[in-house]
DNA sequence: CATGAATGAGCGTTCATTCAT
DNA sequence: CATGAATGAACGCTCATTCAT
C-alpha cells in the first residue's frame, strides 16, 4: 500500500458515498485525487478492483475489531454485546462514508466479489455474535430463545438509517441552530443508549 | 395512465431496484417492459422523470394509507401503531422494489425533485404518528419521552435491512431448505413482532 | 391552398429563417402554426417538400413582380431598372425570414428540388434584366460592356447583408436610440440610393 | 495545436460550409478526418467548441493581416484600402469554407460565443477601417460623407454573394467550358477591380 | 382530412479502459 | 511505475415520419 494507493481509496471512498458508485466516474476519482487517470486502471485493475481493494482495506479492520472484542477473556458477555455495539457505532462514525457504500450495494444485489466478501463478513460477524449469546445463555445471563439476525438487523438497521436521515432527524427534532459537533454527540450517545436497550429487552437481562 | 406508462413504471421499478438507478438504462427498461426506446422520453420526458413518475405514485398510495390508519376514529392510539407497523410492513412486502430504490436514492443524497418529495413525506409521515403519539400521551397510555424519528428510524431501519438481507437470515438459521412462501410468511410473522415488542417497550404500554 | 397550409408555411418561414432549416424541427412548426404535429407530414409530404411548397410560394410572387415591370412598356430602360432594384428591396424588406432562409441554402449547396427551382429563377431573372439591358443599349443610353451577374451580385449581396448586418449598422453609427420604424426607414432610402449609385456608374447612365 | 487538431478543424470546416453546421455531425467529422468519433468531445469538448475553435483560430489571423495593412506607415490611404480589398478577397479564395460557415452562422442569429466574437471581429474591422477612411478624409483624397459600414456591406455582400454563386455566374456566361483555374482567375481579376471601382466612386477618389 | 401514439435511426456525449512512450 | 493520447461501446435523448383510428 502506497500513499497513492492510500490517496485513491479514501477519494473513491467518499465519491462512491456521495455519488453512488455508479455514478462515480473514474475521472472524477483521479481529479480528486490528485493522480493520473491511468493510474487507478494501473494500480488497481479497474474501476470494480478498486471498489474490492476499498472493501478488503475496510471489513479487515472492521473483522480485527470484532474479534478483538469477542475473544477478551476479561469481558462477561453482557459487556462484550455493550462493547460490540459501542465499536459498532463508532466505526461508522469513523467510516461513513465507507458504510453508506456498502449499504448501497447491498441494495443492489450483483454477484460481485465484493458482495461475496461482504456476505462472509456478515456470517463471521454472526457467527462472532452467536457465540458470544451462546456463552451469555450457558451463563443463564441471555434468553433462550434469541434471534441473532433479527436482533443483528434492527441494531445495523437503526444505526444505517439514522446515518442517512440524521439531517432530517435533526429538522424534526428543531435541532438545526445547534452546533454541529453537539449535535453529533447527543445523538450518538442516544442512538447507543437506544440500541443498547432494545439489545437488553431482547437477551433479556438487565444492566 | 395508460397500459403501457404502467408497464414501463412497473419495469422501471423492477430494474432500478435490481440495478440501480444509474446502472439501470433506458434501453434495459425498455426491452422488459417490451416498448420502443423512444417511447420512455416520449411518455415520461427523461429518465429523471421516470423516476419522479414512480415515486410520485408510490408514495401518493403510502400516503393515503398512512392517513387512512391515522384518521381512523374506530381505533385507539396503541391499536393504530400496531396497524401502522402492519400495514407498513405488508406495503414494504408488497412493493419490496419500490422501497429499496428508495433506500438506495436516500444513500445518494442528490438535490433532485424525488428527494424532496421523499423529504417531504418523511415529514409528513412523522408528523401523522407524532399526532398518534400525543394522542396516546394525552391518554396515559404512552411515556411522555418518546424519541419518534429514533423509533421510526429503528422500524424502518430494522425491515429495510431484513429486506436486503433476507436470503442471509435464511442462510444464517439454516431455512434453505424451506419453501420460499412458507420461510416469508414466517419472517413476516417474526418482524411484526419483533417490531411491534420494540415500540411496545419504547412506548411504554402493555399489550 | 387552405387557411392551415397558410399558417404552416408561414410559421415555418419564420422558424427557418431564425432558427435554420436544420435546426427547426417539425414540432416547433406543429407548436407553431397550433395545428397536429402529424399534419404538416400529410399536408406536404415532409420537411423537405415544406420548405418546396414555401419556395415555390413565395418565388412565384417574386417572379410576378419582375415579369411585371420588365414587360410594363411605359418604362424606359432606365426606369426599368431603378424600379427593379426598388421593388427587390421592398420584397425583402416584406419578406425578410425568407431571403434569410434563401441565404442560408444557398450556401449550403445541397442538390435538392429547391436548389433546382432556385437556380432557374435566378437565371430567369439575370435573362429578365439581361433583357432590359439590351435594351437599354440598343437604346444607347447603357455602356456596352456590363456584367449583369457581377452587377446583381451587388445588389443581391449588399441587401442581403445589410439583412443580417443591420443590428451591428445601427450600432456602429451610434443609432441604438433611433426608434426602430425611423431607422428601418432611413436605411432604407439610403440602400436604395446607394444600390442605384452603382448601378448608374457600373451602366453608365445619369440620372 | 496538434496535427490531429488541424486535421478535426480542416474537416469541420469543410463539411460545415457544404452541410451547414446543423447538417453535419460529429461522426462526419471524425470519419472525414480520420479520428475516432469521441476524439472530437476529447480535444474541443463539443461540436460547438469545435465551431468556436475553427473561429478563433480563422478570426485571428484575419485579424492580424488587416492590422499589418491598416499600421502599414509606408502606404497611404488609398493604397490601404486597395490593398485591404485585395487582401480581403484572397482571403475569401484561400477560405471558402470558412467564409461560407461565417455567413451561414450570422443568417441564423443565436446568441452564441461564436456570434459575439465575430460581432467583435466586425466591429474591429469597421473600426480599423475608419481609421483610414479619417486618415484619408484628412489628407482630402476621401469625401467627407462616407458611409463605411454601407460601403463594407457591399464588399462583403458582393465577394459572399459571388462565391456562393460562382458556378451560376459561369453557366449565365456561357463559361461552363472554361478550365477552373482559369475562371477562377478571371473571376477574381474581375471583382477584384469592381469591387475597387465601386470604392473609388464612394470615397470619391481617382486612381 | 385529422390525430394521438408509436418508432427506427441517428444524434452529441461520456464512459472505463488501453497503450505507446 | 507513470502518463498523455486515444478508443470502442454505450449512454440518454430527439428526430422526422408513420399508421391505426
Amino acid at each position: 500500500m502506497t500513499k497513492k494507493h492510500i490517496q485513491i481509496i479514501e477519494k473513491a471512498e467518499e465519491l462512491f458515498a456521495t455519488q453512488g458508485y455508479e455514478g462515480t466516474t473514474v475521472r472524477n476519482i483521479a481529479d480528486a485525487a490528485g493522480v493520473n487517470l491511468a493510474m487507478i486502471s494501473y494500480y488497481f485493475g479497474s474501476k470494480e478492483k478498486l471498489l474490492e481493494a476499498l472493501f478488503m482495506e475496510r471489513m479487515n479492520a472492521t473483522k480485527h475489531r470484532i474479534e478483538a472484542v469477542v475473544n477478551n477473556q476479561s469481558l462477561t458477555p453482557f459487556q462484550k454485546i455493550e462493547t460490540l455495539i459501542d465499536e459498532y457505532i463508532t466505526r461508522v462514525e469513523e467510516k461513513e462514508a465507507f458504510y453508506k457504500i456498502m449499504l448501497s450495494e447491498q441494495v443492489i444485489n450483483k454477484n460481485t466479489v465484493v458482495m461475496k466478501l461482504l456476505k462472509e463478513l456478515k456470517l463471521t460477524y454472526a457467527r462472532l455474535i452467536s457465540s458470544v449469546i451462546e456463552e451469555g445463555q450457558k451463563q443463564k445471563v441471555f434468553r433462550k430463545d434469541v434471534d441473532i439476525v433479527l436482533m443483528l438487523t434492527t441494531m445495523t438497521g437503526t444505526v444505517m438509517l439514522m446515518l442517512i436521515n440524521k439531517d432530517y432527524y435533526r429538522e424534526f427534532n428543531n435541532q438545526k441552530k445547534l452546533p454541529n459537533p453537539v449535535f453529533e454527540e447527543q445523538l450518538s450517545a442516544r442512538l447507543r443508549e437506544h440500541v443498547k436497550t432494545i439489545f437488553k429487552a431482547h437477551l433479556g437481562y438487565e444492566s
